[in-house]
DNA sequence: TCATTTAATTGACATTTATCAATAAGTTCC
DNA sequence: GGAACTTATTGATAAATGTCAATTAAATGA
């Protein structure tokens, strides 16, 4: 984890028109931080940092007192909720242009998941009291937050009830869907992601997660090689995601 | 379902000073409704009216639209997540002087969970509209909505972390454990709930329940008759609960 | 009260999934 | 290029859990 150059603190807006919550003023899909004013944009991102993280490095660990949200300028995150007896469940990738708030901003203040660079990754920091001092002021701007949160949760939802309804082969189905539509969005995609984490997506073990794609290959639903993934037969995968 | 006598509905202020959302202004531990000024809370409350529900009978069915939010004044309440291949989670139960939000208010305006009724049950609609609006008029109220739903958010996913992470024995013990020291308060404590129910919370089918029951029963942990259960100890159950 | 229905329990068995061990394939570093 | 290490794969087996059928107990309603 290294720090960038001086230019990517936002000393004065000129400066930081290129930042990436600053620049193109929203994060992800909901346009959140489009809805502040330059002033309050400013007041947010004075002492905003952009950090370097290499694949692999913990950018939140969980159980840590939640101080910042973290916002991702471009590399892949992953969600990760560590378990007793060192059983890891990835709950949700996160892409560029993302604010996550990881979920116990402002109930207990401190941080229920793991969050941890999948690939080389930018992203910054943003002081949650500077966050919660808008939140009095914007009304538009909270009512998005809240959405954005609301929204974060429901798909955590989908996942851990498909993940608790279902069996191997329609949650492996669900994580090669994710991947190639909502992640990677081309097929075949190249991944990045180890064999382990795609089984800690699923929840299941790696060797089981291995057999399930095998089977799948072997069925001609889906071509693999080490590091790639076509899906051939989307309908067909889709169909056993719903049976479970 | 029948609606109850015109009383209930809040005409004007003094008349509704009994009713669940506005004599006591708070709904669970978080107290929502004391943030808003009688008016605001006249506005929200105006057209409101207080349903009584029979043991089994449906609230909210899941994949409905989202008009309504749910207080309840007493009895209790389930929260279902309907499957496919009718398998059902319960993800939990909601207690007197609670107000229910189901998750999808805001972002996509329809119910991701059916909510039921488990006892017999007085609850009241307050329209989505209405609290949108004054969520943008009293950012005190629209943070403490945040932070409402946030903390249900983080207790739903922490069931559900417990669902996906645990053997069986692990799951019943931390549903033992909720119902003692959350909803009944008590010990031993009558459930209303049938041992369908309470496999559907533990995330298990009902013959897989009853098993891990009888050998709590066994191992002297807990002593049940035909509707009590009482949790003999405490500590190995916590134990059992941690080590899934 | 008895007949009918529903819920609870038990047992035998099949299926699903994890675990453990062994091997193969790829990576890294010198 | 090769040793040391990590990751991926396969197989054999055990453990966990679900399914189905049979039985018992309780609740309901005429």
């Amino acid at each position: 984890m290294s720090e960038v150059k001086d230019a990517t603190l936002c000393g004065n807006c000129t400066e930081c028109k290129y930042d990436c919550c600053f620049s193109n003023r929203h994060c992800g899909d909901s346009h959140i931080f489009g809805l502040l004013s330059p002033e309050e944009l400013h007041s947010l991102m004075d002492n905003k940092r952009q950090i370097h993280f290499r694949p692999g490095e913990t950018i939140m660990k969980q159980n840590t007192p939640l101080t910042h949200l973290v916002c991702i300028k471009n590399g892949l995150a992953k969600v990760v909720s560590e378990g007793p007896n060192g059983k890891n469940l990835i709950l949700q990738l996160i892409k560029s242009n993302s604010i996550f708030t990881g979920g116990g901003s402002i109930v207990d203040d401190f941080r229920h998941f793991t969050v941890a660079a999948v690939t080389d990754l930018d992203c910054c920091f943003i002081d949650t009291s500077r966050l919660y001092n808008l939140l009095t002021k914007n009304s538009a701007f909270s009512i998005e937050i809240l959405k954005h949160s609301n929204s974060q949760h429901m798909k955590m939802l989908g996942t851990l009830i498909n993940l608790s309804n279902k069996y191997m082969p329609g949650r492996v189905a669900d994580t090669l869907l994710y991947l190639k539509n909502n992640i990677f969005e081309k097929n075949p995609f190249d991944f990045v992601l180890s064999k382990q984490e795609l089984a800690d997506m699923s929840g299941m073990t790696k060797e089981s997660f291995i057999r399930s794609l095998k089977e799948f290959e072997d069925s001609g639903l889906i071509h693999h090689t080490r590091n790639t993934i076509e899906i051939l037969k989307e309908i067909e995968l889709t169909e056993i995601s719903k049976n479970g």
